[in-house]
DNA sequence: CTGGTCGGTTCATTATTCGAACCATTGGTT
DNA sequence: AACCAATGGTTCGAATAATGAACCGACCAG
């Protein structure tokens, strides 16, 4: 393994639950000698990857990030990447895969990707707005939202858009336990007729669900081997996509 | 120089203007060796801090930095960042320094720094608003401001708050031209009497003013070699602040 | 005072990095 | 078609930088 890779190793080992480490500590966690770390800390400090607070010497992670932050949205927009991970999923299942972003109280529907390894498929609107009761991207973000969020939405009322739209807000919540048991929502012609979807809720720094990545399919195509394969990869890319975009699963989300 | 400062040095290369730069390039740029830098982007692109783009095998930053930046703001919330900025500065000036944030259409003061050096010294309530046209502060974000945004402003009533408060708005016009020449304001007793003031604009990273940082002196005290230190002291601050924020000051700013 | 930390330093040994020269490929010029 | 000047990428002996056990002084608890 080459030194920027072990030095580089060593900023990962910062979290939320971690954000100051010291010398030896980072030593051990990094499963690397102290004198080594201690080498490395200083050039990562002196360009500004790393800096260290003045009480127990101990090292964060420095000011450099907001700037190279700033570049990397500049050279790659939040699309592009939210679209690499559509068309990603979007191959490993052979469905649609979409992303939506929640604008305030309004689920938004705002990329996708189709396969085009089936003549039928679903299809989406460009910027369609989801229910948040009736699709499985609205009861994914609704199962992790805050809880004053979440009864807000349920006391209101709760338009059927098909006979299977789930309207009865103690149904709802129990289907809300099974998300955030399973830690992906699943919704069977809840929204449109005959389209069976899957989706798994996306964080941002906070932790708080700021929407949701899912794949529909046609009723009729998802059998059992192409539900687990669409459970597993929604998860996934949602897991992925939220790293990506520097957010965070909160503690309460179930690791696959 | 240690191997792993040259790797990240390399990451330094990328820019706005720049934001994909071929192998051969980046060796140039970095002046070194092509195998080096070979060798260095392989290392960097396996931790996600550089990635490279299909089409000319060129090289832009990684996805790596959103999270990063999130860690970080989590570790070191902003108000610490500018609070170590004017706290370097009224150190170095001996004056209150003051941070200010452009919300909406008001300039709110949030943060500031007094210097212990001298028994006067100019005070700032908290939170307190700042008029876009009486201070150096609005000056320096309005100069900087969109046309449309300084058009309406001083198309709107100018309330004096002293006798010495530049109300024109003709004569607004050519001081934000000064401004706009030198990269800092300056104010003297137009906001509050006998207080003199600097103040260079903190721009975010689509080059937009989003507030501004400041030096106040009591008038009595600003003689030719404060005045110089401040100015100095004062630009060299916004730069930097601007740096630590992510953002970029616009193509129009002059170098100091 | 002792024993255990801590952050940081030293220096002979060792492994990695360096870089000139080298491919293979591409695109433009003659 | 031949040529040239780029490009990204690779090779391998020589040069250099990384390594890590041992060490230091400071701090703290018992």
């Amino acid at each position: 393994m080459g030194t920027v890779t072990k030095a580089l190793q060593l900023l990962t080992l910062f979290s939320r639950a971690q954000p100051l480490i010291g010398l030896s500590d980072m030593a051990r966690l990094a499963g690397m000698n102290k004198a080594s770390v201690h080498r490395m800390l200083g050039e990562l400090q002196a360009a500004g990857f790393v800096e260290q607070v003045g009480a127990g010497r101990q090292y964060r992670l420095g000011p450099v990030y907001m700037r190279l932050a700033a570049l990397r949205e500049h050279a790659v927009p939040l699309r592009d990447v939210v679209g690499a991970v559509l068309q990603q999923l979007c191959d490993e299942t052979q469905e649609t895969a979409h992303f939506s972003l929640l604008q305030g109280t309004q689920l938004v529907a705002t990329t996708h990707a189709y396969s085009p390894h089936h003549g039928t498929r679903v299809t989406m609107e460009d910027a369609q707005i989801l229910t948040l009761h009736g699709t499985s991207s609205g009861l994914a973000v609704l199962a992790y939202a805050s809880p004053d969020f979440a009864r807000a939405v349920l006391e209101a009322p709760l338009p059927a858009r098909t006979k299977h739209t789930i309207t009865n807000p103690d149904e709802l919540r129990a289907k809300l336990a099974q998300v955030q048991k399973n830690g992906i929502a699943e919704s069977i012609s809840g929204f449109e007729e005959d389209v069976h979807s899957h989706a798994a809720p996306i964080f941002d720094a906070q932790g708080q669900p700021l929407g949701a990545i899912a794949v529909a399919a046609p009723v009729a195509r998802m059998d059992d081997t192409l539900r687990q394969t669409v459970r597993r990869a929604t998860q996934e890319a949602g897991l992925h996509l939220t790293r990506l975009l520097g957010g965070f699963p909160p503690d309460t989300y179930p690791t696959p």
